[in-house]
DNA sequence: GGAGTTATGCAAATCGTTTTGCTATGTCTC
DNA sequence: GAGACATAGCAAAACGATTTGCATAACTCC
């Protein structure tokens, strides 16, 4: 009735589990006739082994999480599809290459009661300073890696976002193709995208010899914050002709708002955002953005991950961002 | 050194095992003061069960998976982002809603080697008749519910996606807009999204008094055979006026044929598609498409299954889906 | 023909929980 | 004060594999 175990299968095949564990482990030698003739009956009497008794013993589960803390807001964008998961599909396709499983850990609304689920590591992606997920596995002692480095832990394996080379390559683009006074927004949270955003900004800034012009939101307020803001900040800085945002969502609002206030894109204000996904695409005009390489940088995380649980370590940096220039700043 | 197990915090709190495991669980009365107590002493020697080994003694992993046996080429689309990763992202919250991980089984390129990993079920997505996905879940006594009926096997629980419903209210739709000659293209595979909209075309033939136009497409081919097949059909058939694609990759294909053919969309050919994702919305012009309702549609499957792990069963409709007319039969 | 080695397989301990049956104690009830 | 019942907790047997050490037999080599 139930499922056939190793002693099931011992029994009819007249051997002890322990040679029915190493015909299928090949972690020792057994007779290859014998090994056969198991092989045999197990398929005959439908017999896998439990992953996860084999897990109990071995400490293994064969499965890794993706987990991030991203607002739900600009992680998961329209329609559930966004960087959070672009980067999620790659990750399975890389794991399964490696015969791992990948397990989703959504950013959860309901904070704490994160299920608790065996893994063998995690992906974070994009943390914060002190963020909670850092902590939570951390207690479990399980292995972690990032996806973007987690602010002040540089002892975590990560892959870097390089998110500084991708603010002064958009940036100095905005420059290039004419604007003279570039404004900046990015997220309130201590994700290192964003600190880098800002510290790349100001560089920038002093490098054109003009004021910086920057303001953080709530990543939480999403595209309606985003509008609202963007309202004030062009209408008290009419001189703005250039604006990076470096979150796509806050990108959509601002279109939003310089279309109300009547300024043509890209004629009266160049606009560009960071990750190219469906906002950039569908936005009119189609905003220029930068390919970060995602299913590259999900499979380097995947493979950082494997050697950490392995016991190894080590840090990894993504391929420069490259350029997708559109519309926006024709 | 290791992780503190039941037995080191029974100790420390002079209990035995099963009172901590009362403690936690709660399936037995424990006093009220000692339970504080046993949960003090976890948190300050950072005591988190095993659910591996919780899993072992309970038969329960509080994991199900997410799997398909949909080529890539049309399950993913541009970026990777597509139809199956749509379901993916909200199968993950509805999932985690319900404390239940979801562990993605990506389409597999190297076939059978499913990474064995223990699940208490599984949402199919799609499956065809005879589907490998579908004997490998149930050799392993693996409950399943699915996405799409399973062709054939009126006993496995679905989420019914209405497929009927919504090639006749497309082809209806593209009707109405005036055009005399519909065509159509399906998937050559044995989804029920397929036969159902090779029915529902063949009685709208038949309502409309036209001989019935409909090719069907090695799922495989992607947007590059449909393209060529497109260009065939068009050629040889300089009456169509209308077209329906079941597919948006098929779609996209066909979109270009018309342009190298010089036809004029929807001027001189009307094109519809199902799936509303990435290329429908990006296509140029954009095509006309119905929304799924796939976050229902996640959240109704993952429901089901997990009544379906408790023992329970049923059948699913989903709300019926909704047109999205665009530039595409204007 | 004894020492050393290889081939083959088994028994028993182990992984960290949950579950079941049992034993004490009280506490009521009539 | 005898039975019934609730309370609080323990011991031991699962759950289904893997792992380690040992046993036996059959070779090999001088």
């Amino acid at each position: 009735m139930g499922k056939p175990t190793i002693s099931d299968l011992a029994r009819r095949a007249g051997v002890s589990p322990t040679t029915v564990s190493h015909a299928f482990s090949g972690r020792r030698h057994v007779d290859p006739e014998t090994r056969e003739r198991i092989l045999g009956i197990a398929r005959e009497m439908n017999y896998h082994p439990s992953s996860v008794a084999r897990g109990l013993r071995s400490g293994r589960t064969g499965m890794i999480a993706l987990a991030s803390s991203m607002p739900f807001a600009i992680a998961a964008g329209p329609s559930r599809l966004g960087f959070l998961m672009e980067i999620a599909a790659s990750a399975a396709m890389s794991a399964l290459t490696r015969d791992i499983a990948l397990c989703l850990i959504p950013p959860h609304p309901a904070a704490t009661g994160q299920s608790e689920i065996a893994v063998d590591g995690v992906i974070l992606v994009e943390p914060g300073r002190d963020d909670p997920l850092v902590a939570h596995f951390e207690a479990r002692q399980t292995p972690l890696v990032s996806v973007g480095t987690v602010p002040g832990r540089p002892d975590i394996p990560a892959v870097d976002l390089r998110s500084r080379a991708t603010a002064t390559m958009l940036l100095d683009h905005l420059r290039d193709r004419g604007s003279r006074r570039v404004a900046t927004v990015i997220g309130g949270s201590t994700r290192t995208s964003q600190t880098e955003t800002d510290e790349a900004y100001h560089a920038f800034a002093t490098r054109s010899g003009t004021e910086p012009i920057l303001i953080a939101l709530d990543e939480e307020g999403g595209e309606e914050l985003a509008y609202r803001r963007s309202l004030d900040l062009l209408g008290d800085h009419p001189e703005i002709d250039g604006l990076y945002l470096s979150i796509d969502a806050f990108a959509s609002g601002a279109v939003r708002a310089a279309r109300d206030l009547g300024r043509a894109i890209p004629g009266n204000l160049r606009i560009a955002t960071r990750y190219d996904g469906l906002r950039a695409k569908l936005s009119e005009p189609p905003l220029t953005a930068v390919d970060l390489h995602l299913p590259e940088i999900a499979d380097a995380a995947v493979e950082l991950l494997r050697r950490r649980i392995e016991g190894g370590g080590g840090q990894t940096e993504a391929a420069l961002p490259m350029l997708v220039p559109r519309a926006s700043t024709n």
